[in-house]
DNA sequence: TATGAATGAGGATTCATTCAT
DNA sequence: GATGAATGAATCCTCATTCAT
């Protein structure tokens, strides 16, 4: 096994372990035991238990990102792209089940730093990763007059903001039925939003 | 000062500590030291350190919640209301600034507890009674023929979910006028979707 | 209530508080309530919990020690003496329960001050006084034949001895039959060994 | 130096450190200081400090059982055995000095366990085992005629009683003449109050 | 390269004691 | 005299990280 199929093992033993215990109460040598390697082992492929977090959320982050590309890259129309999109983060998210929870808990970290020391935070780069990629296919639709003019920022912030208030309820509810009506009705409902 | 009053006095501290230093590194005895008193005086008022995470979720839910029921009770048009509940709301939040973060800590905590005792979060208890008071807007505004038929819980649902997330941008972009622009679009956006 | 009368009723509740939670998880508050008044109103009667313990022990120490000078000043043979005074402390003990363990705690740590200071441990002094107590009869057995000669000191420290282990036996066993039986065939073995 | 050495060195460090301090004052560093390893390593071989009293507890009493089996297994007359196991028992003593008060800290803390759980303490199984010890040699002694009949378990409970009561003493007295005469009476007498 | 034994900084919590009312 | 709110010293235990093997 190679040195990245090793940190990607130990990568996914972290989720598991972080998933279930929290960040703090995730110990390092219970990522060592799930990954079925020595402790001292895991400081062979990171430094700390900080570079874990970011790896983790890079990890998390790239893979519904290139997926979303995928989409983006398409012959779907605009407004189909968009609900694809839409379903698809929502899909990754259920079946992140609480993984969600880490990445939640990362950002909630990154923004108290980013809220200290000024610096913008990482992540709102990937934020506006996000936000151009939904801005170009709103444009799309706009000019093919499928939807009604806007101000695209605002409403592909608005389409981010529904995501992750959505993802929230998942946890929350976790009555998958329920859940299935809501987002079935929340996705209508932004949709008929833009719409001209 | 009563006992009230003091309870309240180290709830503040504690929002303040754990705002700047998160839920783990806060630490109790910074918490007493910005409250003016003891470490010891904290554990008369709180049992532990996780009464106190209590405490304030409660407390800042509370607040804001007891705002909405009197816009709720208000004669505004359920247009009107719901414009008014969005922005309260919002600006709660930025009032709130990072101190989002805590909650959201806490929240995430609260999930995975959730998850995994398979108890009912006293968090999707909130979010109900919150839904609640939107779905009875928003079946006041299908009466009154404001608002186009729907599914009122998949509708209130998205309007938590726009809410929760877009704090999320604003911790993370902190960047007020750009911010306040999407709000205002984003607001826009959801009224379309769901205006007859 | 005299000042006196106050001070005995915070002594038994110590007693009870201790004997449940032992010298050092028993807690003054505990105390206090159990003595049905205020945490505080301890320390107008006891200058510390080390005070406390050392009234408890003198309290206990002295009720015994009275009902043994009683039964020495009786006119009973030595004999009879020796065996009522054996049945007296064993009955005693039986009655404080494990109330003994306090008297046990206590005496430990006079014990390691004693071995520190290298002072004559107040303890010891209180073993004098039952010692000579004892010896005084012994003598008087030997002087009227029913006795054998012996060392009085060393047959009045068996006796000590004897008395000290048996409590233990009491507090481990618990079982009552069984212990009766025991402490009968003891009280046997131990006159057959000093009688003529 | 392997596991269990190094288990063995804890244990002794603790042994002294509680010895000098009791069981509540004598602190993890402390040990760890004295066994000259960190802090954090006492807890790589015991899980917590109540360990470490049933650790040293056991090994205390292994150790002086284990000798008086080695006595009972010799050929010695029943009469010489008993004498050989009361000199070794209070010899054992002696030579853990105020150590013995350990033992009995964890035995109150035993004793007080047992009575409020009601559930047979260890402490009694090894009290078992040792009056088992002494009952098959005063059998062997009443068989050959040496020891008069008897109620074996009592008289096996004076014994451990009588033995029990001299560790105090001697704790006590330290004053190691007077100590010694006392013992040697103390023996006299117990062995004259069985023989035939 | 892999390991896990060793480490010690760090923090929550307890409770005897004080003292203003 | 009686009270209990306030205090902070004291200590167990955790766990990220190091490093010798």
């Amino acid at each position: 096994m190679n040195k990245t199929d090793k940190r990607m093992r130990i990568i996914e033993a972290a989720i598991q372990v972080f998933a279930r215990e929290g960040l703090v109460k995730g110990k390092i040598v219970d990522i060592a035991k799930e990954a079925g390697i020595g402790k001292g082992t895991v400081y062979e492929y990171f430094r700390s238990k900080e570079e874990i977090f970011s790896a983790i959320e890079e990890s998390l982050m790239d893979n519904i990102f290139q997926a979303l590309e995928k989409i983006a890259a398409t012959s779907l129309s605009p407004a189909k792209k968009l609900e694809a999109i839409m379903n698809k983060c929502i899909y990754q998210i259920v079946a992140m089940g609480h993984g969600l929870l880490i990445v939640t808990e990362i950002w909630a970290q990154a923004g108290r730093e980013h809220w200290h020391t000024h610096q913008p935070a990482n992540l709102a780069g990937k934020y506006d990763r996000f936000r151009e990629l939904i801005v170009r296919i709103l444009r799309q639709g706009i000019e093919t007059g499928e939807f009604r003019p806007m101000n695209e920022d605002g409403v592909a912030t608005l389409l981010m903001a529904f995501i992750d208030g959505l993802s929230w309820q998942y946890v929350l509810l976790r009555d998958s039925k329920r859940f299935w009506e809501i987002k079935t009705e929340a996705v209508r409902s932004f949709m008929k939003g833009i719409e001209r």
